[in-house]
DNA sequence: AAAGACACCAACCGCCCAACC
DNA sequence: TGGTTGGGCGGTTGGTGTCTT
């Protein structure tokens, strides 16, 4: 694994974290804030790499997670980003608030693709199922999702994709939507440790609000960590911090500046400021996604190609 | 009730890149 | 300028829960 077999060395640990390693790094982290990652294990008492508590934080213990169901608005906006960045996942987390990249990658893989197939469109081109197939037949498509597809040499089956032939899946709406279910209950059920919990429950007590930078919230309150009475086991079914109407966001190891505004919904909806990621996502965003558009501008400012056009025109 | 199939997701792996020396 | 290090990213995998037979 090349510079990580460092860490195998001193026998760090892998697998699921233990509600008492999460406790460790996310006291570590609360108190000390984000620095070196490679450091971190040692001064946090835990037996893992960096690299491994990076991930940990990132995808579970920061304050700022959003968690629970992905909401309609969210979906379209992941479709739509997808469109124009592929899978970049990165670059379309950064326009969610309170989602990461795994989480997002992993809802697309289980959910959207499928979703999209189901309309008979595909995943990976956004394009119409029976336009792809001319190049399917010519490309070595491994996509895993894509070898769900019905076989598609036959063209009756691409006229009608909805008619799989898997016993389980995409034979009708319903099953989707009870696959879809589930699969959020298990998102919202799985979780043990709760720090967001702990975040709501200050996010009351601090008058600023719970979106500012958390190292502030963090060097501004030292004994901000466990709770004493914290249980494990305790979960909280929804967290709606995202409800509140504003708030602001940046990350600390990124030379990008982002003052944030979200929707009710917690789309990410304006004003950002310094952001030197692709234009191409970034004109999308300039324009809220509740619909209002400014097209002049737009060129302006974006080139475009006629592809991300016509996506600038479905939004 | 049990076994197998399937779906989901947390976490790992490996690559890349920028910063630093 | 080349080597090293740390962080970020996307792809992949393994564990686990759920569903089906």
């Amino acid at each position: 694994m090349g510079r990580h077999s460092v860490f195998v060395k001193e026998k760090t640990r892998k697998g699921l974290w233990s509600p008492e390693e999460d406790e460790k790094l996310y006291n570590y982290i609360t108190r000390f804030g984000v620095g070196c990652w490679s450091s971190v294990p040692k001064l946090a008492g835990l037996q893992r790499c960096g690299k491994s508590c990076r991930l940990r934080w990132i995808n579970y213990l920061r304050p700022d997670l959003k968690r629970g169901m992905f909401s309609q608005e969210e979906e379209d906006m992941i479709i739509t980003l997808h469109k124009v960045v592929g899978n970049r996942w990165a670059q379309i987390a950064a326009k969610l608030p309170g989602r990461t990249d795994n989480e997002i990658k992993n809802f697309w893989n289980s959910n959207l693709k499928k979703k999209l197939i189901k309309q008979g469109i595909d995943p990976n081109t956004h394009k119409p199922l029976s336009e792809n197939h001319q190049v399917r037949n010519e490309t070595n498509y491994t996509d895993k999702a894509s070898s769900l597809l019905p076989n598609m040499s036959n063209s009756a089956e691409i006229e009608q994709p909805f008619h799989f032939n898997s016993k389980r899946s995409f034979n009708s709406e319903a099953i989707t939507r009870q696959l879809t279910e589930v699969s959020r209950n298990q998102l919202v059920s799985k979780q043990v440790f709760d720090p967001l919990f702990l975040y709501e429950f200050q996010a009351n007590v601090n008058p600023i609000g719970p979106y500012v930078h958390h190292h502030n919230q963090i060097e501004g309150n030292q004994d901000f960590g466990f709770c004493s009475n914290f249980q494990h086991g305790h979960m909280t079914t929804e967290s709606d911090i995202s409800d509140s109407s504003t708030s602001r966001m940046s990350t600390s190891n990124s030379s990008n500046t982002m003052i944030s505004h979200y929707s009710s919904a917690g789309i990410q909806i304006n004003e950002m400021l310094e952001w030197d990621a692709d234009n191409k996502i970034d004109s999308l965003i300039q324009y809220p996604y509740v619909g209002i558009k400014n097209e002049e501008n737009f060129s302006n400012n974006n080139p475009l190609s006629g592809e991300n056009l016509d996506v600038f025109h479905h939004i």
